[in-house]
RNA sequence: GCGGACGUGGUGGAACUGGUAGACACACAGGACUUAAAAUCCUGUGGGGGAAACCCCGUCCGGGUUCGAGUCCCGGCGUCCGCACCA
């Protein structure tokens, strides 16, 4: 038979311009069926698409369509998180503007994904850097402050002196500005923060709804949001040169049990009591100084020793009458936690324990682990952080360690300093407030004025859009909204005299944190429609890759609720499914001289690696994530442009579980070719051997017609169960599976003949073409039209498995002489337990087995298992 | 250090709530078709023994529960991920 190859290139195009004129995949609210909510974390216009996009959008395609053929009304839509650093910096090295090079990386990127014959509903498209979003961005930032959401802070920030301009963390490489170089400054800063710790209790308890998020997810927030129970205590300063408005020093500690074993108080050299004592005191203000110029990078925090200065400082003992305790400025305690300020307890916290034995101060036990003898317990090296029974205090002695928690609480809290409970219960949590300013220009700018007679002011609503102003130079350092000519000079909305805008444009993660709900109704004149909204949300499956597990998604959450808040939505959770997908790997390669070679520049010869055009031997290395700088990436295009967008979408979706990194190679992009031709074939030979589209079908099959009937409807409720599970490996292997039994079918059978098995096989093929449909579309429409169809798939309903098919009358199960399988028997499927029993003792295999021993017990379990134990 | 996940052939991986381990694919080998190649099709493929029937071993290692463990429990080892002087 003259098969001729299904050419991939030319009909795809033609299936996608089928789509576009027919609508199909364009979503409205006034529809009966149940809706449904498919999206893909929205791509940075980077330029070009890479595999990683080719994976996570097969993906989401895969659901849309199936949700679609289910019967929902799906919305599937895509656009573009436009602003951001690389656009910025592209200008700022290679000329040009940041709006320029983002719409030109749109379009190509666009193509790109057109090509690929996603069922997005394009008439939705945005891009955050579009003047309509952003404005509508600014509203929400107005309605937040009026919220009372929005907040000013002093934040510390790297400052690069000579770019002029702030640095994000991953800009400072070894304390130097990655580009100029120069030495990186920790500066103070007033910036913009949102209040998500108002949310942080809410966040956290949320997330045990979350029940389809992956648990990993959900703990990595738990642990990010971080909240602990514990107590703050108040220290009485008594000793020393006390600096002015100082006189006691606050603490937070989890472990309020040990409070008798406490040997000294440590501030973090950043607490405004330490910089109130450098004022003073010469030695503090080195020391100091000091620890701001020890790197801050993990490494360096890793190595450091404990160190610390006596401030002179001494404070009360709250529970012990008379004693007190030394006050020392340390490196080791950091601002940014708690309140600065830690009791060190030696014994039972190995930083503290450190840092005594460093500075020779007193270690008391005060838990004694269970079956030590209290007059022996010493502690060594290693402080003891278990449980165990109080010890060396006072009126806690002898009880465990949560009770002598409540009691130093219940205690501390009647104890008055000042008026105030020397001790309060406190929850304290990790998070901190989302800091969204950026000193860039390529963002949304912040909608504030800054006035001298009236301080910072709201641009008025009826003032906004604030737009960015197109004639900026990035020729020169700093920052181009602050020294642009005009832009900033504005009148006081307020007092009407003269005023700058605040030049901060807002962190990205703005942008991506409300995305979703502009997706409902993306024209409107307001940020969201309630109408919209309530239908479409929340997302019911949301795909991305892990590495937005923490930041984005926590953003998202709390922007949620923050809508909430201020009318924009009516739910407060975004997303109510939510899948990580791994990344795209390849194998690396390295030339003769140790450089990087592109797979592209490899090849094989003799079963061993060469580069192409030399012939020089290739060194093979791991396989990594693709990465440019290790050039170990594939071009989409270029696969899509040999093989079609079915191949690398079909490659995509095969073997590999979604959640892990799946390896690229270009065996497995063949493979993924060779079988998707494969099915064309045998659709064609189908469509000539299996019975005409309108014949009946027959009363009845004979028993290879039904086994093939059997196999395509088990697959069918196969790949059912698979894609509803996003277990698309192994809805693929059930399409391998049902396409070899179809094939070995379509051997034996003759062809035009009008019989039972050309039923079958006519219903095997055009099973089979339809449940491949969501993962490989354009080939399922060429095939389906090819099977005489006039519709198109896309717009069939997905098939209905015909369980009846599975009862056979008979079934094979396994049977075991003490555990091991020594035969199997084929027996009615409701056949008797003792009549099984019977049938597999008369085996002889099994009865070799037993080998003449006496038998004790024979387990039967119908339908699965027989095991005699002899 | 803390938290979590994982460990199955040469490779990616299947195996639902404990019930025939290795589905399906890749790779490899042999064969058919062909003047030849490509393409396609067929066969084989965990290790060992055997002509075969079949037997022994086998899911990181060591124990345990059970008629039966890749799956459950305890103890190790290894790999990967997240967080980290968090008080």
């Amino acid at each position: 038979m003259a098969a001729e190859r299904y050419d991939a290139l030319k009909r795809e195009k033609h299936w996608q311009t089928a789509w576009e004129e027919r609508g199909i995949f364009r979503a409205f609210e006034d529809d009966p069926r149940p809706k449904y909510y498919v999206l893909e974390m929205f791509p940075y216009p980077s330029g070009r698409i890479h595999m990683g996009h080719v994976r996570n959008y097969t993906m989401g395609d895969v659901i849309a369509r199936y949700m679609r053929a289910k019967g929902h009304n799906v919305l599937h839509p895509m656009g573009w998180d436009g602003f951001g650093l690389p656009a910025e910096n592209a200008a700022i090295e290679r000329g040009g503007h940041p709006a320029k090079s983002t719409y030109d990386n749109i379009a190509v990127m666009r193509d790109q994904l057109k090509g690929l014959g996603l069922s997005l509903d394009w008439t939705r498209e945005f891009a955050t850097c579009d003047l309509d979003y952003y404005h509508q961005q600014q509203r929400l930032f107005l309605d937040l402050l009026k919220a009372g959401l929005v907040d000013r802070k002093t934040r510390k920030v790297n400052w690069d002196p000579i770019d002029r301009t702030v640095l994000a963390n991953e800009q400072v490489i070894d304390g130097r500005g990655w580009r100029s170089g120069a030495l990186v400054e920790q500066r103070e800063q007033p910036e913009w923060v949102f209040k998500i710790t108002d949310y942080a209790e809410d966040l956290l308890q949320a997330l045990g709804g979350l029940e389809h998020w992956p648990e990993k997810v959900r703990l990595m927030q738990a642990n990010w949001i971080g909240r602990s129970e514990g107590l703050l205590v108040r220290f009485a300063i008594e000793g020393g040169a006390v600096p002015k408005d100082h006189d006691l020093i606050e603490v937070f500690t989890t472990r309020p049990d040990t409070l008798f074993g406490a040997s000294f108080l440590a501030i973090a050299p950043d607490h405004p009591l330490a910089k109130a004592i450098a004022e003073e005191n010469l030695d503090a203000a080195a020391f100091i100084d000091a620890c701001h110029h020890h790197g801050t990078s993990a490494a360096a925090l890793e190595t450091q020793e404990k160190k610390g200065l006596d401030t002179g400082l001494r404070v009360l003992h709250p529970l012990i009458e008379g004693a007190e305790l030394p006050v020392f400025i340390a490196n080791f305690v950091v601002m940014e936690y708690g309140t600065g300020a830690i009791f060190g307890c030696p014994a039972h916290d190995q930083r503290d324990l450190e840092f005594a034995r460093a500075e020779g101060l007193p270690v008391i036990p005060v838990v004694l682990p269970p079956g030590e003898d209290p007059k022996c317990f010493t502690i060594g090296e290693e402080a003891y952080t278990g449980d165990g029974t109080m010890i060396n205090s006072g009126f806690l002695d002898g009880l465990t360690v949560a009770a002598a928690k409540d009691a130093v609480a219940d205690h501390l809290a009647k104890t008055k300093l000042k008026g105030r409970p020397v001790g309060e219960r406190h929850t304290q949590y990790r998070l901190r407030d989302w800091g969204i300013s950026r000193q860039r220009y390529w963002g949304c700018p912040i909608p504030m004025i800054h006035c001298s007679s009236c301080g910072i002011v709201p641009v008025p609503e009826s003032d906004l859009p604030v737009k960015l102003p197109g004639d900026v130079s990035f020729d020169r350092p700093g920052h181009p909204l602050d020294r642009h000519p005009t832009w900033k000079h504005v009148t006081c909305p307020r007092c009407g005299g003269a005023a700058t805008r605040e030049t901060d444009t807002m962190d990205t993660f703005v942008d991506s944190s409300w995305y979703f709900a502009r997706f409902c109704s993306p024209k409107s004149g307001e940020p969201t429609d309630l109408k919209a909204t309530g239908y479409w949300l929340p997302v019911d499956q949301y795909i991305g890759g892990v590495e937005h597990a923490i930041l984005h998604l926590l953003y998202a959450r709390f922007f949620t609720r923050a809508m909430l808040k201020t009318g924009h939505v009516a739910i407060d959770e975004p997303f109510r499914g939510l899948f990580t997908q791994g990344m795209v790997t390849h194998e690396t390669y390295k030339d003769v001289h140790g450089k990087w070679l592109l797979p592209e520049e490899v090849t094989r010869k003799d079963g061993r690696q060469v580069h192409a055009k030399t012939g020089e031997p290739v060194t093979v290395g791991a396989v990594e994530s693709m990465s440019k700088s290790k050039k170990n990436v594939v071009d989409p295009e270029s696969i899509i442009g040999a093989y079609g967008a079915d191949t690398a979408r079909w490659f995509m979706l095969s073997d590999t579980p979604p959640e892990r990194d799946i390896e690229w190679s270009a065996a497995g992009a063949e493979g993924a070719h060779r079988f998707l031709q494969r099915v064309w074939r045998l659709v064609g030979e189908a469509a000539v051997k299996g019975a005409a589209l309108s014949a009946a079908k027959p009363s009845s099959f004979g028993p290879e017609a039904e086994a093939l009937r059997r196999a395509a409807h088990r697959s069918v409720a196969a790949v059912t169960g698979a894609i509803e599970k996003l277990r698309f490996n192994t809805a693929v292997a059930q399409i391998y599976e049902l396409a070899n039994v179809l094939s070995a079918c379509l051997q034996n059978a003759e062809p035009h003949v009008q019989s039972d098995t050309a039923y079958a096989v006519r219903e095997a093929a055009e099973l089979l073409v339809r449940i491949a449909a969501p993962m490989v579309p354009h080939l399922a429409e060429e095939a389906w039209a090819r099977l005489g169809h006039e519709t198109l798939i896309a717009e069939e309903p997905w098939p209905a498995p015909e369980t009846a098919l599975f009862l056979e009358e008979t079934v094979t199960i396994a049977v075991q002489v003490n555990g091991k399988r020594r035969d199997e028997l084929t027996i009615a499927r409701d056949a008797a337990k003792e009549d099984i029993e019977a049938a597999a003792l008369k085996l002889d295999n099994v009865v070799r087995a037993i080998g003449g021993r006496k038998i004790k017990k024979v387990v039967v379990v119908p339908q699965r298992i027989v095991n005699v134990v002899a």
